[in-house]
DNA sequence: CGCGGTCAAGTGGCT
DNA sequence: AGCCACTTGACCGCG
C-alpha cells in the first residue's frame, strides 16, 4: 500500500500549478513558468520520499495552457530532459503517479468540441507521464461525464468515443472513477465492460451514491477491473466535513474513520490518494495509522 | 501592497 | 436564474 495526496504541498512555499491569464499570454511567460513548476514539483517529490508518502497526484496545472490553441509552442522538446530527470526521480524512488484532468473533460458530452478539447486535454496529460518514462500503471483519473437528462445513451457515448476517438497511448492509462452524483460503482462497472478501463474507486463518493454495496465488497469489485500492466488498485480516501453540504470534503483526516476503513478492507491491498483539504498534514496520519495497523 | 472581481474549459444540485 | 462545488484558488488590475 502507498499513500499520497493530489496536487499541493502546504508545507512548502511553491505550488507546481502557477499559471497566467490567457490575455497575457507569451512563450516566454510560458517557458518560466513551467520551469517554476517542474522546480516545485521536484521539491514537492523530494519532500514525498523523505516522508515516505509514495502516492502523489500531478497538478493539471504544470504546464498552463497546455492544450489549449493558443499554444503551438513546442513545451515537450524544450522540457525534454526535466521531465525525463523527475520520472527517473519517481522511478527509483517507487513512486506511483496518477494526473485528475479537471471538470471540463467530458468524453460523452453531445457538444462536439467539447469532446475534441477532452481528448486534447487528456493527450497532454498522457504526454507528461509519457515524457517522464513512466509505464501505464501511472494513470488519468476521470468520471463518467454528464447523464443529460438519459444515462443509458450517455453511457454508449462515452464508449464510442473510447473506441473510435481515444488515441491508444491515451487507453492505456485511462481510468473512470465513480462519483458521487450521477455515475455510481455499478454505473463504472458497465463502462468497465464496455471498454476494459480499470475503476478508481472513491469511498467517499461510493457514500454519497451507490446501489448499496458494502464497502469491502465496492474495493474488491473495483479491483477485480485491474490487470497486471495497470497496477495494484488506485482509490481516492476521504470523509464527510460536518455540517457542510453533502459531498464536501474534510478539511482534516478523522482518524477512527480511517481506522474503520482499513478495517473493513483487511486483507485487500490497494494505494491511497487522500483527497483532505490539508493535503500532506492528512496523508502524513493516515501513513502512521496503516503503519501502526500492519498495512504497509 | 492588499483587496476583490474574474479567470480556458462542463455539469448538475441546491437555494 | 444564479451560485456552488469539483483534484487545487490564484491572477492581476485597481486603489
Amino acid at each position: 500500500m502507498k499513500i499520497g495526496y493530489p496536487c499541493i504541498n502546504q508545507q512548502l512555499d511553491c505550488t507546481s500549478s502557477k499559471t497566467f491569464r490567457l490575455a497575457s499570454y507569451s512563450e516566454e511567460r510560458l517557458i518560466t513558468l513551467v520551469e517554476q513548476n517542474l522546480a516545485c514539483l521536484r521539491r514537492i517529490l523530494e519532500y514525498n520520499v523523505a516522508n515516505g508518502l509514495l502516492f502523489f497526484r500531478l497538478s493539471s496545472g504544470l504546464v498552463p495552457f497546455a492544450s489549449h490553441a493558443v499554444n503551438s509552442y513546442n513545451w515537450q522538446e524544450h522540457f525534454q530532459m526535466t521531465f525525463r530527470r523527475l520520472g527517473e526521480y519517481i522511478k527509483n524512488n517507487q513512486m506511483r503517479i496518477s494526473m485528475h484532468p479537471d471538470q471540463f473533460v467530458v468524453l460523452n458530452s453531445p457538444n462536439e468540441q467539447t469532446v475534441r478539447n477532452s481528448i486534447a486535454e487528456l493527450e497532454y496529460q498522457g504526454s507528461i507521464m509519457d515524457l517522464m518514462g513512466l509505464d501505464t500503471t501511472a494513470k488519468l483519473q476521470i468520471h463518467g461525464g454528464g447523464a443529460y437528462g438519459d444515462k443509458p445513451s450517455a453511457l454508449s457515448r462515452f464508449a464510442e468515443v473510447y473506441h473510435t476517438m481515444l488515441p491508444d497511448a491515451v487507453k492505456a492509462r485511462l481510468c473512470v472513477e465513480n462519483d458521487d452524483r450521477t455515475y455510481s460503482l455499478q454505473d463504472c462497472m458497465y463502462l468497465h465492460e464496455l471498454t476494459g478501463m480499470p475503476i478508481i474507486f472513491d469511498n467517499f463518493h461510493h457514500e454519497c451514491l451507490s446501489n448499496g454495496e458494502p464497502m469491502a465488497e465496492a474495493v474488491q469489485m473495483a479491483a477485480s477491473t485491474w490487470q497486471e500492466k495497470d497496477g495494484l488498485l488506485m482509490m481516492d480516501y476521504s470523509s464527510q466535513a460536518h455540517g457542510e453540504r453533502k459531498g464536501k470534503h474534510v478539511q482534516h483526516i478523522e482518524e477512527q474513520l480511517f481506522h474503520d476503513f482499513l478495517s473493513e478492507t483487511e486483507g485487500l491491498d490497494m494505494d491511497l490518494m487522500l483527497e483532505i483539504k490539508d493535503k500532506e498534514a492528512s496523508a502524513l496520519k493516515a501513513l502512521e495509522v496503516a503503519k501502526a495497523m500492519g498495512r504497509l
